[in-house]
DNA sequence: AAGGCAGCCAACCGCAGAGGG
DNA sequence: ACCCTCTGCGGTTGGCTGCCT
């Protein structure tokens, strides 16, 4: 797009922390006019910024609704799984927090939640060698006093699902697997330890999988982890970071 | 009291995609 | 088809602040 009243950059821009005056004439501004073109807006304002500059502090400072200061655990819990399931998507991440922007949540996730994800990790292991220690001289016994038994539409993928009493699940799950897995391929060589996600997604649900999991809702934030054999695998069931189940994976290769 | 250090956060930078000329 | 500009995004930086020695 190329606004026919965009003038040429200045050369000397102003850098740095904006003075409250400049935060009072950009609002004013906007509030007045709407932003338009964004390379308009500081000449219009009477501003020595760049239009991304006066942009940004708009998106990250200025903006009506925006929601300062600390997050609260549900906050940080919808970060920590979207993180999983998208990875660096600060603005896809944002979206789901009314009121945060992407470099607020960018910024909390690297002050905080990336080493506290670290650290549950490191602990999650640690507590899965003893584990399978354990497990080696037992038999698994089930988590849940609720479970239920599915198939997937390919016939090759069996599921059976556990869950913890104490939790029952609001969410439907369309892809317990990355696509690979889906197609009764596992990418997993036999006796990798791995964690994988899947995005919720109640437009493609199973009417079977509603069974016993009560008034369902559209959630985001599963994670499953654990190890994948050459036909078979056990993988905890995470909901926003909580344990709430147990499920096993089983290929019947056609 | 002062200097060093680490953490936090606002802002900048560079890149990619979209779209008009 | 190509160039240019705008916009949006993610990575990075630099300054401020508080804590520790």
């Amino acid at each position: 797009m190329v606004c026919g009243n965009c003038e040429k950059p200045k050369n000397h821009f102003k850098k740095g922390l904006w003075s409250p005056e400049e935060d009072q004439r950009l609002k004013d501004y906007i509030l007045r006019n709407g932003h338009g073109c964004w390379s308009e807006v500081p000449v219009k304002a009477g501003l020595q910024r760049n239009g991304k500059s006066c942009r940004l502090r708009w998106i990250n400072y200025l903006r009506p609704g925006l929601k300062r200061g600390i997050f609260s655990t549900e906050e940080e819990k919808i970060v920590i799984n979207l993180h999983a399931l998208l990875g660096n998507k600060w603005s896809q991440i944002a979206n789901h927090l009314p009121g945060r922007t992407d470099n607020e949540v960018k910024n909390h996730w690297n002050s905080y939640l990336k080493k506290r994800v670290k650290n549950s990790q490191e602990a999650s292991k640690s507590k899965e060698l003893d584990n399978r220690n354990i497990a080696c001289n037992q038999t698994i016994e089930p988590l849940a006093s609720s479970s239920m038994d599915s198939s997937s539409s390919e016939g090759t993928t069996t599921t059976t699902i556990t869950t913890q009493s104490s939790f029952i699940p609001k969410v439907i799950f369309a892809d317990w697997f990355s696509m690979e897995n889906v197609n009764g391929e596992s990418s997993l060589m036999n006796g990798d330890t791995s964690s994988m996600s899947c995005i919720l997604d109640l437009e493609q649900n199973d009417t079977n999988f509603l069974d016993g999991f009560g008034e369902s809702e559209c959630v985001y934030g599963f994670e499953a982890q654990g190890q994948m054999g050459s036909q078979d695998g056990f993988f905890d069931l995470f909901y926003l970071g909580d344990l709430c189940g147990n499920f096993d994976i089983s290929h019947n290769d056609a």
